[in-house]
DNA sequence: ATATTTTTCTTGATCAATCAATCAACAAAA
DNA sequence: TTTTGTTGATTGATTGATCAAGAAAAATAT
């Protein structure tokens, strides 16, 4: 069933074409035919390389965790203290890359979307399994176990607040505030909790 | 245009029928046909009372609004001490009423919606401006001015991303863990910022 | 009270538009 | 010449919205 000789320029370009629909519209009830327009190729062209809209979705999606797991990746190799993962962690959420408008609404858009979809659910909670676990584990090594896993719950909650302040283009201007507010957060539980 | 004389008994069926609607998918890609059914009405008496589906969601949301206004209204009279209200605004955003999944999921699928439509755009607008000057008023009186910005910020983030998880029905099992993380934030940014 | 008219409420049937998906045909490359 | 890539045209299904007509209720008259 997976065409292994297609060329996979034309996936990555409807794919890109895709979160830009999706950005734009603020939603993933964009249709066929917006998509393969913003990629500049027919709707049977993107069947014939997805099969159904669900797939090229769920592609996409898989391509925006991908893209978070590989620069997280990357970034948290050069840190070497938990307190440095952290502030990674935070650093990558907030990227030029992971945080412009566009990419944001599709995040949001794949959380909405995610309550109905097993698919999407599924590589959701891989994103929301990685993001805790990586955080969990940077800050057991620096407070008690129960405020470590308290510390988690809330830095990823605060990400995903700023996330949706975001979308919604309002309130929150800038990432440096964010980083600034969690990174202060962060602080403070340090200043209170931390081991001894 | 607006019928003066109609039964609101209806409108309020149909409202709440749209927020089962929406609960249960997930978002607002709901039909009339299933927002009716739930009303055990026809589509057509759904049109005749609100005209367009837009007019519809847009009535569901300000029901929302409302209803969150009204209760957080109400329980504030009761809160003395900045401290006080803070806890309320808190407590009330994680109440029965506006925390059950059904209501999570609608809130946020018309956060999500509100990037597409002005209208709800505006009504949001409105919740979001009045959560954040009852925050901001209440940390104003106890911690300098740029700091109590931040904490605002902060816990209008915590229970945006706290809905979100809900929403997701993953990660955070109940109410009173988010209150109690959030709570612990409001505590620790004041042992170390608090004014003199 | 009872009959009537008028207004309000409600629906089934239907329309028009949108959209995902398919398919036959054609171009390009291997 | 076989495989791969690409499209225009079409189809079938969904769905928001409309409308004429029928119940029900309310108002008015007898």
């Amino acid at each position: 069933m997976p065409k292994l000789g297609m060329q996979p320029i034309r996936r990555r370009a409807l794919i890109d074409a895709a979160i830009s629909a999706i950005g734009a519209r603020g939603s993933l009830d964009v249709t066929m035919t917006d998509i393969a327009g913003r990629a500049g190729v027919s709707t049977a062209l993107a069947h014939h390389y997805f099969g159904a809209k669900d797939e090229l979705l769920a592609a996409t999606m898989w391509h925006l965790l991908a893209d978070l797991g590989l620069e997280l990746r990357r970034k948290l190799q050069a840190a070497d203290s938990p307190r440095e993962r952290i502030s990674t962690v935070v650093a990558v959420s907030f990227s030029v890359g992971q945080f412009s408008p566009e990419v944001v609404a599709t995040w949001l858009a794949f959380y909405v979307e995610a309550q109905r979809s097993p698919t999407l659910r599924r590589l959701l909670r891989i994103y929301v399994h990685r993001m805790r676990s990586n955080l969990l584990s940077a800050f057991a090594r620096l407070m008690p176990r129960q405020d470590a896993e308290q510390a988690a719950e809330a830095v990823a909650a605060l990400i995903d607040g700023f996330y949706i302040r975001r979308a919604l283009r309002d309130g929150l201007p800038n990432p440096f505030s964010a980083v600034a507010i969690i990174e202060d957060y962060v602080d403070a539980k340090l200043a209170t909790k931390a081991l001894s």
